[in-house]
This record gives C-alpha cells, structure tokens and sequence, in this order.
DNA sequence: ACTTGCATGCAGGCTGCCTGTTTGTTAAAT
DNA sequence: ATTTAACAAACAGGCAGCCTGCATGCAAGT
C-alpha cells in the first residue's frame, strides 16, 4: 500500500481519506455491527492509524453517521432514477415502493438504515437523514392521491409513517429471503384497499 | 440499604436479586440506551457489585434480554386482557391493534421492545421472544379471517409481517406525541380496505 | 524564486473506562 | 461437616477519545 504515493493536493487526500475509511467502515458495520467494530480494526482495513480517522471524524459514531449518510443517498438516487411520472398517483406509490423495496437489498443495506441507524443514530437523527429524501417524495405523494379523490382523507403524518413502516419491513422482509412478489403483492392490496374503500363505513 | 437483612432461603434471595437488578437496569437502558449504561452503574443503582450481576446473567446482553424478556411478556398479558371473542375476525383485529398501541405506551417500552431490542439482540432473537407472543396471534388471526372469506388469499407470512410492522410504527408515533385516534383511523382504513376490496383488480 | 510562518494530514502514545474472568469469603443446603 | 450457592473484590485485556509531535502542503512577503 502507498507505494505510488503521487503529488496530491490536500483537498483530495481529504477526499480519498475519508472515502476509504467510510468504504472500509462499512464492510466492518455491516458484516459485525456498529458495537462489535473497533476504530483499530478500521484504521487497520484502511491501512492508517487511528490518528487519520479522529482527524477527519469526531469519533466513532461520526463515521457511521457518514456510512449511513452516503448508504441513505445511494438509496435516494435508485429511486429517483426508477420514478415514472405521468401515472396515476397510487400507480407511482406502488412502482415507489417497489424501487424502495429493490434498493434496499443491495448488500447489508437494510442493517445499516433499518436497524442498526436508528439504534446507534437516534430515531431522529435517522429521519433528519433519511427524511429529507424518501418519506418527503412519500407524503406529497400521498397529499397528491387525496387531493385527486383516489386516496381517503386521513391523517397525513401517521397515513406517511405507517405506511413508510411497511415498506421499510418489506425490504426486510425480501432481504431475509422472502419472495419480493409476496410483499408486493401485500403492498399492492392495501394501497387498492385504501383507494377504494370509503372514508367511514 | 440492606438494613433489613432478614433470612432468607437461596431461592427467594435469587428471585429478588435478580427482579431487582432488572428492574433498575430497566430503568438505565431506557433513559440511556444499551451501549451507554455500564453494568457498574447498573450495580451501584441495585446496591451491590459487579459480582453479584455476572453470578446471575452470563454477560450484559444476557440481563438486556431480561429486562426485554419481562417487558414482551407485560405487553402479551395485557392485549390477551383485551381480547373480546365473539367478534368478526376483522374487528378483533382492529382491537388487537389498539390493545397493542396501549399497551407499548408504557414509558420506554418502544425503545427497548422496537429500537434497541433488534440491534442489540439481533432480530431473530427479538422475534424469538416476542414471536410466539405477538406475531403468533396476529397471524391465527389472520388466517382466520382468510378463512371465513373477509381478507382475500394473501401471502400470510408477508401480510403478517407488513402489517405487524404498521402496529409497530403506530406504537411508536403514539409514544412521540402522534394522537391516537390517527393512528388508529389509518390502520381501521387499512384493513377495512384489505377486507373489503376483491382480489385482483 | 526563496524563505518564513501557519495550517493541514496523520502517527503514536497515554488515560480512563468497561467488560468478562477468576479468586476469595460468607451463608445456606444436605 | 461438606458441599454448593450467593456475592465481593481484584485482575486482565481491549477500546474510545485526547494530546503531542512530525511532516507535508500552502500562502504571503521580499
């Protein structure tokens, strides 16, 4: 390692630091957890001392945080990249929460900002992460579908939260082995369920 | 402390060493979470070392899951204190919902049965002990309501889990200050929706 | 162009804490 | 009277965060 060791200016040893401990910390979070990963065995991977990774990060959970921060938007971009405008408001829930649902099982990724984030990170902090991208597109999604008729008037936060859960727990779901047409077909139900049905029976 | 010291039998010292060490870990893990409550704090809160507490759990999960253990089964007895036979199948459910969003409003229960409990412990641990308690019903429940015809065919190990996952979130949105009644409305929506809508559209 | 001075990137060691283990002591059980 | 359970207390690693020191990049003055 090192052996090339060209002319960088420090803008860039910056980046390509900090890029390789954040790809080397989360191979180890992912594969061990967040609490079985040691700032030694990082700083080992990355072929560094501790030295570099609390010169660029505050301390342990500030490396995490950037693990989840770029796992969060790699997310982002898959889904954004996969919308389909011009359909049906519920039409575009569902090809969302498929996207979501695919995105998710690339490799420990609903460890990383299912379970181990809101654990390590704080419910909140995950949100502020995570909030800004997926359950933002979701709930004017869902204001969408009840200002066009097609979606009940119902409490929005709760109506984008309950249903974020679902497919939250349907990317889980697909990631421990269950067939992704199954939780699909589950999702599809309850979106048809929740258009057609009226307001109070 | 320890004025008392009446005699006791081994049994009985057991019983109440290891009820009180829980208890006050109980209350460390909720106000601290796991990662930031130290077994020595834990003692010290109890009265006694650390002896004491590596005599009667193998390791600091061990009594983490404990006081996870306790807490999962306070939660069982209280929704099987709700339970009213005699409904529609659809109706119990919706009261199974409700009994469920109480009872976790118990102050930290989400954070220890929801949050940290499946980072911590791993969530087949999680479903382990509370599987044969919650999950367990849920499904029979729905089973049941497939059978008599009021929810169409549906993978049940998928529409288990998806909506366990709603239950879930609404425990939690209720215990950060989300009112009730909206939670409630949108899961009462949902599986209104999911009975009354015909399979295939 | 050169050097002077400061900022940045990183190494290595130190301290305090924590977890799990082991050894020792007292009281109960047989 | 032994044996065993309940606890105390000391011990042995390991880890997180901090701090100091060195080397390299960078900017300004001359």
């Amino acid at each position: 390692m090192q052996v090339k060791s060209v002319r960088r200016s420090n803008p860039e040893r910056t980046a390509e630091m900090r890029a390789r401990l954040v790809a080397k910390a989360r191979r180890l979070f992912v594969t061990h957890g967040y609490a079985a990963t040691s700032t030694p065995s990082i700083v080992e991977a990355a072929g560094v001392t501790r030295g570099a990774l609390y010169h660029h990060f505050a301390d342990k959970q500030a490396i995490f945080r950037a693990v989840v921060e770029a796992e969060s938007e790699a997310v982002a971009a898959a889904i954004a990249a996969a919308d389909t405008p011009g359909l049906s408001a519920r039409a575009r829930l569902l090809a969302g929460a498929k996207a979501y649902v695919l995105a998710m099982q690339a490799q420990g990724r609903t460890r990383l900002l299912l379970i181990e984030g809101p654990a390590v990170l704080g419910r909140d902090t995950i949100r502020e992460i995570e909030g800004r991208n997926g359950d933002a597109s979701l709930k004017t999604g869902l204001e969408e579908a009840i200002a066009e008729g097609t979606l009940p008037r119902l409490p929005i936060e709760a109506l984008t939260s309950l249903l974020s859960a679902m497919f939250e727990r349907a990317a889980i779901d697909v990631a421990e082995g269950e067939p992704t047409d199954n939780v699909l077909a589950v999702i599809a139900q309850v979106l048809r369920g929740l258009a057609t049905s009226e307001q109070k029976a």
